[in-house]
Parts: C-alpha cells; structure tokens; sequence
DNA sequence: TGATATATGCAACAAAGTTGCAAATCATTT
DNA sequence: AAATGATTTGCAACTTTGTTGCATATATCA
C-alpha cells in the first residue's frame, strides 16, 4: 500500500509529502467518491484547508483523481482507472449516488451509453449519474 | 407573456409579486439554464440575494424548475416542462453543456436511455449530461 | 377597504473557496 | 550526511456563496 502509493505520486512527477500519501490513501482506501468536506473529516483535521484543496487541485491536474457532477452543490472526487492519462480521461462509467447512505460509487463496468444528439450539437464527453439504493443499503 | 407568467404562478399557489414574475420571466425568455449567478446579474441586483434564494426554491418545490447536476460546484435550475408536477418530475431529457458559451441547454426530444445496473443496485432517477459545442457555437 | 397571511429586505452569521507570503519540507547533488 | 534550490505547507486575511431571524412591506381575499 504505501509502496503504491508512492509509486502513483512518483508517476506522476509529484513530490511525496504526508498530505498527498495520507488523501491518496484515503480514495485508495474508499471505493466511492469523495467531497472535499469527507477529506477533512477522515484526515481528522490534520492538515490545513488549504492544503486539501491544492492537494486535490494537483490530483486533478494529473489526472489522479476526477470529478463527478452532482445536483447538489458538492464536488466529489473519486480515482481514475489506470488508462487516465493527464488531460486525456477515460472515466466514462456510470456513477451511482445512494440515496440512503449518501455513498458515490464508480461502476467501472457499465458504460455510459452513447446518445443520439440533434443536428448541430457535437458531444464531447458524457457524464451519467444514477440516483438510487446502493447494494449494502438494498439488502 | 405578462399574462402566462401569472398564470403559472397562480396554478402552483404561488402568490403574483415582483421577484417571482421578473425571475420567471428569465427563465421563459433563456432557452437554457439559469444559475443563482446569472440570475443576480440579469435582474440588475434589483433584488435582495436572499430573494433570489427563496424565490427559486419556493420554484423547485412546486416543480416549475429543476436542478442540473454540474461538475464545477454550480447549481444550475432550468424551466420543468408541462408535464412537471409538484414532487412528481418527468425531466428524464439530455442535459447540454456548451464548453464554448458554457449555456447549458435542455434538449427536450432526447431521452435519458437505460442501463443495466450491477446485482443489487435499484435506480430511481438517471441524470445525462453532455458536454460539448452547441449548435450556436459550431456554426 | 381592511384583516390576515405571505413575501421581502436587512443584518448578522456560517460555510466554502482563494491568494500572498514566510517557514517548513522534499529532492538532488556533492 | 549536509547543503542547496525548488516545492509544499500553514497561516492570515479576504471573497464568495448560502442560511436564519425578524421587522416591514406587499399580496390575497372577504
């Protein structure tokens, strides 16, 4: 674990310092998404507010991390498979938000489905986002 | 216009007051969708921020607007159609976003399509959005 | 027109995000 | 292992965004 770690931030031209390696951790160690506010929380308030926005800013330039477009006002962010490159994505999977424990979940396996556009219009990326019970909630 | 603005208003028990029709009013005359910025913007601070907030939320519990999810921690509200009634959305149409103008626009005519969950999950509510140039910009 | 219910604006606050800068930490070379 | 230079961190101050209570103003309806 914290040898992958370091080889995910050495990958990626980024200095390992104990702020990244412990939020890294953190989405390594959770399989869904996570709001900055989750951060703060489960870092125990262990480093600066600051720290975990530039933290997650430099993920996201390197194409660590991604973000998943929500109704609600809250950015959450959750790892990128192996195939992310920086600036070039391939996160097109489905994510899937609990209505019950609150949890966001990246289903690799399903795809987002490709969707005829009106004349005109030309798509250049396509975010799904199911609403739901998740499978621990439901049982 | 003056009159179906008013009568939108009446048909959801809402009371006819200047902040609801002017708001309203942009939301009949953008074919997109609105943020509480834009908003504040368009009505020339005319009224109070705390207006504005109550204004659309006292919209959205009536289901005359609904939420757009969005990726940059920006809440954007577009008109419901008809079909829209109080607790009760039939918004399940494609969400475009244009990256050139950053409008976001409802194409109406293109339904959300299904996907096949993993065992376990139960979706309610499937949320599309597209990101891309729209038919403006690409001309 | 007057009574009652509702909506508005103000003030004060809470939460979320940003920026500049000095001190601390990391990577690298010797 | 120690020194150097580059990067990162934490602090402070600030801006933006959203919320709440309450007195005043406005809309609705008899």
């Amino acid at each position: 674990m914290e040898i992958e770690i370091d080889h995910i931030l050495k990958k990626n031209q980024l200095s390992v310092t104990g702020s990244r390696k412990k939020i890294l951790e953190l989405f390594l160690q959770s399989n869904g998404a996570l709001a900055h506010a989750d951060i703060e929380k489960k870092t125990g308030e262990k480093f600066d507010r600051v720290t975990v926005y530039r933290t997650l800013q430099s993920f996201l330039d390197k194409g660590i991390i991604h973000t998943i477009p929500t109704a609600d006002n809250s950015i959450r962010y959750a790892l990128c498979k192996d195939d992310c490159s920086e600036g070039h994505h391939h996160d097109n999977h489905v994510h899937f938000v609990c209505s019950k424990c609150s949890n966001t979940i990246c289903l690799d396996h399903v795809t987002v489905p490709t969707v005829k556009l009106p004349a005109g219009f030309k798509a250049q990326e396509v975010q799904m986002v199911v609403n739901g019970v998740c499978k621990t909630c439901l049982s």
